[in-house]
DNA sequence: CTCATTATGCTCAATAGGAGTATTTATTAT
DNA sequence: ATAATAAATACTCCTATTGAGCATAATGAG
């Protein structure tokens, strides 16, 4: 039934393929997430992966790093995408892409054009729950996607439909899971509700959309960010050096896309030992000045393997 | 400073690269988790990506389930890996080999010498903490990792080697993350410690190696599997349709590498309704004959994307 | 000086999680 | 039969974690 060769086809069958990367760079400011975007926001960097460099990550971070000039503090692989219905600009070969996630400190010139740094949340409006429950799930998605569900056909894909509406939008109040920013785009997409998805501008959910599948592969690493920082202390690659704990709270809250309760977010921090007192303090907001922190590095590099918390558990 | 196209090079100019699969495929059977390996299991299975399948994961699907006459229940890219120091074995191109992970429920012939199931534990033998705390680690591992941290000239180099052995294998009695499986094998590789690193026989850990970078994506699986078991209910792929308890027990146990508390385990199991008695029970082993369960389809459904839990928090 | 505002300390109740004891129901040995 | 043993299953306890809110402290604005 099996003999020896028969999963290991001879090499040298495999089709040629094109490689090309793709990136997805993410920084904090005025308590935005932004991400770097080209051509008037309709594309994340991407290009060509060149073979001088050793290994994948390598050669992403040079090429970030030779483009924003700027040291790119943390890379992970996203995904890899091989889907047929991108066909290679170079003729023949098909193109697979790499997807990576980088953070990063700094932005590069503010007020350019091309390379610009945009919030993420622009282009899923709906993900943005810091102040409560996002209006646009209830008012136009939930609406929308009810009607896309109920005009199935069949009774059991119709019920189908309505449990995984419920579980990754939930009602639009309660039981929202920040996590799943991927899984509601993409459902998103297949009702039809955003512009890849259509040429019919009529049912469109707002969001700005981008070319090719770039809006789906930041979807796919604003998620793994959301998931990453729950239990990895990330976010300190998105930090300046010190910061208030209001600050450092601000960051994870624009990440997550939800608010937290302060008085426990603190209690968590120093819980865990991950920063300390720089012994300064800073008073540019009105009320009582904030004392200032910086990370212990011992500590973050431990919990970069060993785990971390946030308050960031209950449904709503 | 930055022109307009300077972060997209011309198309073109990429490498023509040769994409080969490897995939973790897991099974269970008699408590131990397998993987089916190739060659006399020096290798994992793997092929060339053939242009014919519309995304990856339906060509890694099609693959494995073409050759192995199984379903498989559950697929997963786990990691593509592009690094120069394996040549393509067609001459020029260069391989960048996407790697997956599945999950299937049978396992085919079972005495085969050639597609051969074996329990990744004669891989990773200091994996398997479940009978508690592997005197591997403590009697061969941890000595050799000291001598190797002492052997480094530079101070501050030694004190990071030994932070690092701390972290990822604890005192050797506590401590032990199950998680960290790639960061071991990586560590063990960097010290010279595996076959795969050395010519020397000299040092070498007990565990059989593979070829090429295999047990290196072995490792990626195995952790990967292991970190997913905690909050989503993947194991369940791997179940016949009904089982005891204990039976779901020893499988998690299984892929964990840990003993977990019988009474928490089924009370955490039940308070989520992942399962249901189906009425029948079995009495195979010696004492009270145990209720067989089986999974509420629905529950699955929903906990795959909000998540589950499991007793497998703490260090020891 | 008073108020608005933010920082920070503390309490409380509910829950989850780890560990052990007790009881029930079978099989196996005597 | 009866005793010994092995599992399954039911409860109890204790502690740590977590969500929520109140209270107090320290500042700038008017």
């Amino acid at each position: 039934m099996h003999n020896g060769t028969d999963m290991t086809p001879p090499p040298g069958t495999s089709d040629a393929v094109a490689i090309e990367l793709n990136a997805v760079l993410v920084a904090l400011t005025a308590n935005q997430p932004l991400v770097l975007t080209l051509e008037d926001g309709t594309l994340l960097p991407s290009g060509p992966f060149a073979t001088e460099h050793p290994t994948l990550q390598s050669g992403v971070r040079a090429w970030v790093e030779r483009q924003t000039h700027h040291p790119l503090g943390y890379v992970e692989q996203l995904y890899t995408f091989a889907d047929r219905n991108r066909p290679a600009s170079d003729g023949e070969r098909r193109v697979v892409s790499i997807s990576y996630l980088g953070l990063t400190r700094e932005r590069l010139s503010a007020g350019a054009r091309d390379p610009e740094w945009r919030s993420w949340y622009r282009y899923f409006p709906w993900e943005d729950w810091r102040a409560g429950p996002s209006p646009l799930v209830a008012q136009i998605i939930l609406p929308r996607l009810a009607a896309w569900a109920a005009a199935a056909k069949d009774p059991g894909l119709r019920r189908e439909r309505r449990q995984r509406i419920d579980i990754q939008f939930g009602d639009g109040v309660a039981n929202w899971n920040e996590d799943l920013v991927l899984q509601r785009y993409e459902l998103l997409y297949e009702a039809g509700l955003v512009a890849e998805a259509t040429r019919t501008a009529a049912d469109i959910v707002p969001g700005m959309p981008m070319r090719h599948d770039h809006r789906r592969i930041l979807a796919t690493g604003i998620a793994r960010l959301r998931a990453k920082i729950k239990y990895r202390p990330v976010f300190f690659e998105l930090m300046p050096p010190a910061f208030t704990l209001l600050q450092l709270q601000q960051a994870v809250e624009a990440l997550a896309g939800r608010a937290m309760h302060k008085q426990n977010f603190r209690r968590l921090i120093d819980q865990q030992g991950l920063v300390e007192p720089t012994g300064a303090s800073t008073s540019e907001s009105r009320g009582r000045p904030a004392k200032l922190f910086r990370f212990r590095r011992e500590v973050v590099q431990e919990r970069a393997v060993s785990g971390t918390k946030l308050p960031l558990s209950r449904p709503l």
